[in-house]
DNA sequence: CTGAAAGCGCTTACAG
DNA sequence: CTGAAAGCGCTTACAG
């Protein structure tokens, strides 16, 4: 197995040279050396070492997509986008989940500092970080990044974000304007992103002059309809509840339902994302839409810039918009 | 940028011999100088091309995950254990998706022998084609691959397979004995799994004697209601229906819930793999467990074994069972 | 305990 | 149009 450019020099009486030529499709071959050179090439199968080939290139041809949880549909949409789009340009990609602390995801900067990828994508306001800035810093501080939902003040580092802050702000204004006066706010992990939803939803209750009313629920169904069912308890006057990510807005409608709430009538919900859970569940969730779409081919833009101008850098910020369905 | 082995040496004054067995951890080195590269190393944030030790070591330290489309939660379930097991055993993971046709398929086991991976999974049964199989033999007939829901009479493939002629029998089964004896069944894609599991409902109308009745849909939720709205007027006495995917089942649900049809008392459901938009439709969906985890770490277990031992194989059928919710 | 040398599988000036 | 040689960044016998 494991037939180099000499086993097939050999076979075909040519030197490597020549047969790195062929491979490379370069031009000043004779073309009967050529022809003879790429019989032999496809009846032997070859495959030209990627690893050997970059080594004196000075290139690996790979890309670095790193997210925090590739389980979560949000993530890989856009990992997904990314991938596709750069294989057309002859990339691999690394996609690897960078775990929870703060310290295994600047490993993995290291892990793909190692692999020499040609550029790197970090998935995640969960990135942001000093002990990842830190790893950028010193080990691809000349590697193109892409941060996706998130900033740092490295020259070699774009961000392509979703206004959060406006977000959430939009949806409360929205339910506000709509007659609700009893607006509560479900948060999810603690994330910078979640941290700047809140922050919209703040504002708001500020500017509106209804009181805040926050709480924290588990990233699951589960756990958001137990503090959904706490917090209606606690507090029957609510009439409308926003939620960080869409699938707390879920968990909650089934609970409310089972409560005997009528939604929108009694309780009005507004989830995060637009994910695919928002259109299938029952009834339909209205929620924010963070324009993944947007962002990813905003990303993959970005990077390919990037790529062929190492110092090409821009920060791009999405707004969100509200889509409105059964649930308001 | 891009420090070299023998830039640490010359700032140590040691041999690049020396630097590599400080790297690499090897005996051996007096205690003083491994100190004093290792400083060097440290301060100068040294990461070791992975490309130049693969080429000498020749491994790459990568294996190839293929995935028929990433934004499959099944799939992605998948190839998200693998990765985590073998990132802990030092592997970084090129997770790729290879496309609708089997040539591109065949074009991405190419790709991975290029790279060199020291092991290869393909996650679903779209793989099974015959372009595959061939692209196996000639390009990478020495590396482990492992088959996730699919079959090659290859020396290098292992496979884990859910049952799935028996997991649709046994729901059609389970319908039957309770009760009912108009028992639709709608399908998905054309894939060989989806196959399968026809082939079960088949085998049950026949022994149970009910009359088959079998529609396709596209892989939407939308597809399904459409399809099972058609179904229903047409057979208005349906009394059950089982779906070769979850989502089908909830895009289902929902419709025939609008139509005035009582579930289950009305129309009986039952979903396919019990992914977590079983979980989360309301009402809680009924399904076919494929066992998702267990294949997949078996499919880890396994590799690791090839890995070490490239002569290994092995072939797993997992039988799945079912879940009874709220649709049946 | 340490270093010089060869080699992993390629590509690319340089000569001819 | 083609080949010999050097070099990409490592590791590992072999000598000392």
């Amino acid at each position: 197995m494991g037939l180099t450019i000499y086993d097939i020099a050999k076979e075909a009486g040519v030197s490597a040279s020549t047969v790195s030529r062929v491979i490379n499709s370069r031009p000043g071959i004779k073309k009967s050396t050529r022809e003879k050179v790429e019989k032999i090439l496809k009846e032997s199968n070859f495959s030209v070492s990627e690893a050997a080939r970059g080594l004196v290139n000075q290139t690996s041809r790979m890309i670095g997509i790193l997210v925090s949880d590739i389980r979560n549909q949000h993530h890989i949409e856009g990992a997904y986008m990314i991938e596709q789009h750069f294989m057309k340009l002859g990339y691999c990609s690394l996609i690897l989940n960078a775990g929870d602390t703060d310290e295994s995801k600047a490993d993995y900067i290291r892990i793909l500092s190692s692999r020499r990828v040609n550029a790197v994508i970090l998935i995640g306001s969960a990135f942001q970080n000093s002990a990842v800035e830190e790893a950028i810093k010193d080990y691809i501080p000349n590697t193109p990044v892409i941060f996706q939902n998130g900033v740092f003040s490295l020259p070699n580092v774009s961000s392509v974000l979703s206004d959060d802050v406006a977000g959430t702000y939009e949806a409360a204004a929205y339910l506000y304007n709509n007659g609700h006066r009893h607006i509560a706010y479900v948060n999810g992990n603690d994330t910078p992103s979640n941290r700047k939803k809140v922050q919209g939803y703040e504002k708001a209750a500020e500017e509106f002059g209804f009181e805040p009313l926050i709480k924290v629920s588990e990233d699951s169904a589960e756990g958001s309809a137990a503090v959904t069912e706490t917090l209606v308890n606690e507090y029957p006057e609510i009439d409308a509840i926003i939620y960080a990510v869409d699938l707390l807005g879920v968990g909650a409608s089934r609970k409310l339902l089972d409560l005997g709430k009528r939604i929108p009538q009694d309780i009005a919900i507004i989830g995060t994302d637009n994910s695919p859970f928002s259109m299938l569940s029952n009834p339909r969730l209205s929620t924010i839409d963070t324009k993944l779409q947007d962002l990813s081919s905003a990303c993959s833009e970005i990077l390919e810039k990037a790529i062929e101008n190492p110092t090409y850098r821009e920060h791009l910020v999405i707004t969100p918009s509200l889509v409105l369905r059964e649930t308001t």
